[in-house]
DNA sequence: TAGAAAATGGGACGAGTGTCCCATTTTTCC
DNA sequence: GGAAAAATGGGACACTCGTCCCATTTTCTA
């Protein structure tokens, strides 16, 4: 197999175009808006400039959902650095709650996983991204399990509200199941 | 606006059968492998009975929606009749999560419920009875708010893994916010 | 600077799409 | 039994789709 990736650094920048593009097209019309022309419009590129970065639609899929998820696992893993990480945690969820459009094409693709076991890696590592700062709580697994189904299926339910949450409702939310901190670490 | 309802009962039945060939698509392709040809196809019938039983695709989203989610929230209220709830809903969402196709269909919907307001009627309703399933074992609002965002999120975290739960580690996820029942309901 | 590799831009192909349309058959009601 | 309404089955339309293809231009390397 030959090595593919020895693209010139311009080329890669166009491929990052083409996945933020692809991220606002799922933003606006879903994962089932995302073709090969409307990504490439969204980016202002020819239709054919997604065919050359990847080999097809969902390896294009598969690469918006890794960036995501990788954001989203470093955000979180930042989170773990020091001070009231409760508090900074629910202010994060509630930022991210006030952005619906972007939540929910993250959902769609976190879906899209469950049908392409091989996308699971990406999704892996925000569940342990997530658990990670639940150990910080507990060392129950159980509970930690609790923590992340409850934080999942929480921003799943703004997505289906109205009213988005505040950091104080959110930080309520998780004092529920994350009651203090671990005294030594 | 005529009353389009006037249909006779054969008729009523295939619409329930075009529904229910939605649903198997939806588990089989997602969402958008449905249409009008699939549909018909995978129930046996010709092309154009799918617009004349509905307005059109999203229509016939609306309505599977619809129906899987009243099923649930039928599931959900049958609990609250009597014994070991708790012990219930464990082995509910241990038999729910076995199928992960039909599970996987019904947050596709959940989703397009986010894009289309007039869908959260559905959703709404399966939250409510959830809900109302909390409220059995606490008067907190923010607790029940907890119970039900857990149980979302972990019936979707169970679609992106292999090893299915057993009842019983449902139930001990439950034990964790739901510790014991009210006194006197 | 010359040649090779990478990148670019546009078009073409068959297949599948939603929707509309209409002739025919079946069912229901008077 | 006969007329109206409902249901049925199939086709036609313009459109979008993924993918492949190729001539051209740009970029890097030797």
């Amino acid at each position: 197999m030959k090595r593919l990736d020895r693209r010139y650094p311009k080329g890669e920048l166009r491929r990052r175009a083409l996945i933020e593009a692809t991220l606002r097209v799922i933003e606006r019309d879903g994962v089932s808006g995302v073709s090969h022309r409307t990504v490439s419009q969204e980016a202002g590129l020819p239709t054919s400039s997604t065919t050359y970065y990847f080999t097809g639609l969902g390896d294009l899929l598969a690469a918006a959902l890794t960036c995501v998820m990788d954001e989203d696992s470093e955000r979180m893993r930042r989170l773990s650095s020091g001070g009231d990480r409760r508090r900074e945690l629910a202010e994060l969820l509630a930022r991210v709650a006030a952005e619906p459009g972007r939540l929910l094409a993250e959902y769609e693709l976190f879906l899209l996983a469950a049908r392409r076991p091989h996308l699971r890696e990406a999704t892996d590592r925000w569940l342990v991204a997530v658990s990670a700062f639940a150990r910080c709580y507990t060392d129950d697994p159980v509970r930690a399990r609790v923590v992340v189904a409850m934080i999942d299926g929480f921003l799943l339910q703004t997505l289906l509200s109205e009213n988005k949450p505040t950091a104080d409702e959110v930080e309520a939310l998780l004092s529920v199941v994350l009651p203090g901190p671990l005294p030594d670490r």
